[in-house]
RNA sequence: GCCGCGUUGGUCAAUCGGUUAAGACGCCUCCCUUUCACGGAGGAAUGAGGGGUUCGACUCCCCUACGCGGUACCA
């Protein structure tokens, strides 16, 4: 029926107040024969009726006074012919039962907002009304346009927080969280997208975003998502926190990757009956964002004096991680031994002089007295000396051998927390490779 | 088509009439580091266009252009 008033220059005819006197309906019809069509079981649905060229006003969080003229707008379906609401009927019954006070959405429902507006006005009255604010929406890196999970897909990044299938289409997708972001980190990248309180910080910890959002301060227009700056926030958390708010989510990426920690290295479980609860939590690390309830605890004992060697090798390598799975990458050498040598890297340059160093050395170290990263690396240097090779053609040999490869931190650290029975077997172990 | 909302470097953005137009991400150079990073110092790069108002406009007004959202018995 409405398909004969479109025309080129109008694609989408409305059903206003003008074209509904050109349609069969309740309005037009004689009462008698509306009675019979409904007796008949006729399809039907119910619509609002708005009144022509009316102003309808209202207050918008955002973007201050909104106004629209109902000559623009549908008379909406309210009631399907399925007996089911629309959302513009579900959304202000809902709202009224729940008794909302601030209804936040996004800005793509600005356009419908008049119809719940004069929704609320007929059924509950404008006075019980939430507060409106509509957001600005996040936009696709790329052209334009708001950011859709295609767009996640086809560039390579999560659009969701958490993992979820959509129940409709049965399409996995994969959320922030699992791709290795802190919830902190999370929260504080979409805080600033559109948002921001005039000084120069960047990062915020929840109770400061708490303190200091405010929506007179959030942008009208949409802001284009930057997945390089979302990963930016990820690295400055995981770097300003201790391992601790995260060691127990990283364990678990090392577990699914096959490798154990062995129980001696994990931070000494909590009793929680032993600790009180926590009320607030102050800190003078930045903060210290709660993450989720276990974290919480385990972020409470942060002080515990009694270190551990998970952690504490966390701790070392969190400046080369920007995703929580970086971890696993910068620190598996540490638990097993590395699966690949890049010996090639060292090949080119080895000679005679540098494996009779070596074989030295392993003589040294298995009679060295202590077992720290300072005295180890004096000792090297000193030996280095007398067998006049300089230290840097030494040094990285020596990373290879216990790492794997080109990467890590400070050698001598790496060798302290490896132990000396493993620091021996594996330069024993490249040694033979280069045989 | 119509209605609404927007428009400062590639991106996020400050500025609420007077600044050399901040800062951050990314990019480039250098320093530190005998690995990879972190860190430090620099660099390139911005007011969509046109009219007004004003002593003075990125900032206020109008027009145009462009973008986005909506225009469903989807949300």
């Amino acid at each position: 029926m409405r398909e004969k008033h479109k025309s080129a220059d109008n694609p989408s005819p409305q059903y206003n107040h003008t074209l509904r006197k050109k349609m069969r309906n309740s309005l037009q019809l004689d009462p008698a024969e509306t009675e019979s069509l409904l007796a008949a079981g006729t399809p039907y649905v119910i619509r609002i009726k708005l009144e022509p060229d009316e102003e309808v006003t209202f207050t918008d969080m955002i973007r201050g006074t909104v106004t629209f003229n109902t000559t623009g707008i549908d008379d909406k379906v309210l009631l399907k012919a399925d007996g089911m609401p629309t959302y513009h009927l579900a959304v202000v019954v809902d709202d009224h039962l729940m008794e909302i006070t601030h209804a936040f959405r996004g800005e793509e429902w600005l356009p419908s907002a008049p119809v719940h507006i004069l929704l609320w006005r007929y059924l509950f009255g404008e006075d019980k009304m939430p507060e409106w604010a509509h957001l600005p929406l996040i936009l696709k890196p790329d052209g334009n346009g708001k950011l859709s999970k295609r767009d996640g897909d086809r560039l390579g990044f999560p659009v969701f927080a958490m993992n979820w299938t959509d129940p409709r289409t049965k399409e996995p997708a994969t959320g922030f969280r699992e791709t290795g972001f802190l919830p902190v980190a999370f929260v504080n990248l979409l805080a600033v997208l559109g948002w921001n309180d005039g000084s120069n910080q960047e990062l915020y910890t929840m109770e400061e975003l708490i303190e200091k959002f405010s929506m007179d301060r959030v942008h009208k227009g949409g802001a284009k998502f930057d997945f390089e700056k979302a990963k930016w926030f990820n690295h400055e958390w995981i770097k300003r926190l201790p391992a601790s708010a995260y060691s127990a989510t990283v364990l678990e990426l090392f577990r699914a990757q096959g490798i154990d920690i062995p129980e001696a290295d994990l931070p000494k479980p909590i009793d929680r009956g032993d600790l009180p609860l926590p009320v607030t939590i102050t800190t003078d690390v930045a903060g210290f964002p709660a993450m989720d309830d276990s974290e919480l605890w385990l972020s409470l004992a942060a002080e515990r004096p009694a270190p551990n060697r998970f952690e504490t090798i966390l701790d070392l390598v969190k400046d080369r991680c920007t995703l929580l799975p970086d971890f696993v990458q910068q620190s598996a050498f540490f638990f097993r031994p590395p699966v690949t040598i890049d010996i090639d890297a060292v090949k080119p340059k080895w000679t005679d002089g540098k494996k009779l160093f070596f074989v030295e050395l392993i003589r040294q170290l298995e009679l060295a007295q202590t077992w720290e990263g300072p005295a180890l690396e004096t000792n090297f240097k000193e030996m280095a000396a007398a067998a006049a090779i300089k230290p840097g053609e030494l040094l990285l040999p020596l990373r290879v051998m216990l790492v794997g490869g080109k990467f890590g931190p400070h050698v001598f650290d790496i060798a302290a927390l490896l132990g000396r029975e493993e620091t021996v077997r594996r330069i024993k172990h490249s040694l033979g490779l280069l045989a």
